[in-house]
DNA sequence: TTGCTCACTTGTTTTTTGCAAGTAAGAAGA
DNA sequence: TCTTCTTACTTGCAAAAAACAAGTGAGCAA
């Protein structure tokens, strides 16, 4: 599993640690973003994610206390990951890597008035985010 | 030097694209938090960055913009770091960092009263940083 | 001219990632 | 019951990146 080993007590190095690598954070995307919860469905993302470092995220991300997973009782093959309250907690930060992926080059994909949302009613629309999550019913925003 | 192709039309992709790794987002809070603008300063950062790790990021991060680096001229040796205006807003991206950590563990280092003025005070105290940045007066904040 | 400082580079080992293939458990059809 | 899928992984190997140690060359300083 991707080393978290506290490098110093800098919190913005704590967060590194965690989160500094190309993948963790596409999951939680994928989960607060987009609805995901199922395996192969993080495996199909765009950005082809491999299948052992999948593995591996989910691992570190459910021991770390940021998902759980359990079985999914229609298709007892398959699990569903959810995020808990600690993973809920990541959603600025990735709205704010949304931001500044926009502002960097305009011409990525976003949904219109998504930007303005984020910058202005911060607070109101991550408790809207939160609400979808919860009643299954995520956006796609990216 | 650290690949950082576009993997996907995502903005949030994209910027782990860019920075999605352990060490370009700390050069940044050196420069930001720590008024740090020489190599050597960098080098001697808590973390324990390599040098070679070091210098590739450097080069990265000059190449895409978000710092340029010219001779100091009171020691001709030495060369002198600084944001460029894309880099200083990356500013915002690295305080939800800091904020996210302490609110992670609570027991890391922070200036007292910081949390509270990223969240109440967000572009006042950016503004604030940026000045300092410019008058060569940059605080510890980590 | 000798010995520093400074910003790197180079070479080697270790760790992590990426890719392809395999596996084991449960479901679904004959 | 037997075979064949699907699903969530694991394993093995090659390639890339990071860590570590040791240079190098340009500019000072005595």
């Amino acid at each position: 599993m991707k080393k978290t080993q506290k490098r110093s007590e800098c919190p913005i190095s704590r967060t590194l640690d965690l989160f500094g690598d190309k993948w963790t954070l596409l999951i939680i995307r994928d989960i607060a973003f987009k609805g995901h919860r199922f395996y192969n469905e993080f495996l199909d993302s765009d950005e082809g994610i491999a299948t052992n470092v999948l593995s591996d995220r989910l691992k570190m991300l459910e021991t770390k206390g940021f998902l759980v997973s359990k079985k999914y009782e229609q298709l007892k093959t398959k699990k569903v990951y959810t995020l808990t309250d600690e993973g809920i907690g990541l959603i600025p930060l990735v709205l704010d890597m949304l931001v500044w992926g926009y502002k960097f080059d305009n011409s990525l994909a976003v949904q219109p008035g998504i930007i303005e949302r984020i910058e202005n009613d911060r607070d109101n629309f991550i408790a809207e985010i939160v609400t979808a999550l919860k009643n299954y019913d995520a956006k796609n925003f990216c």
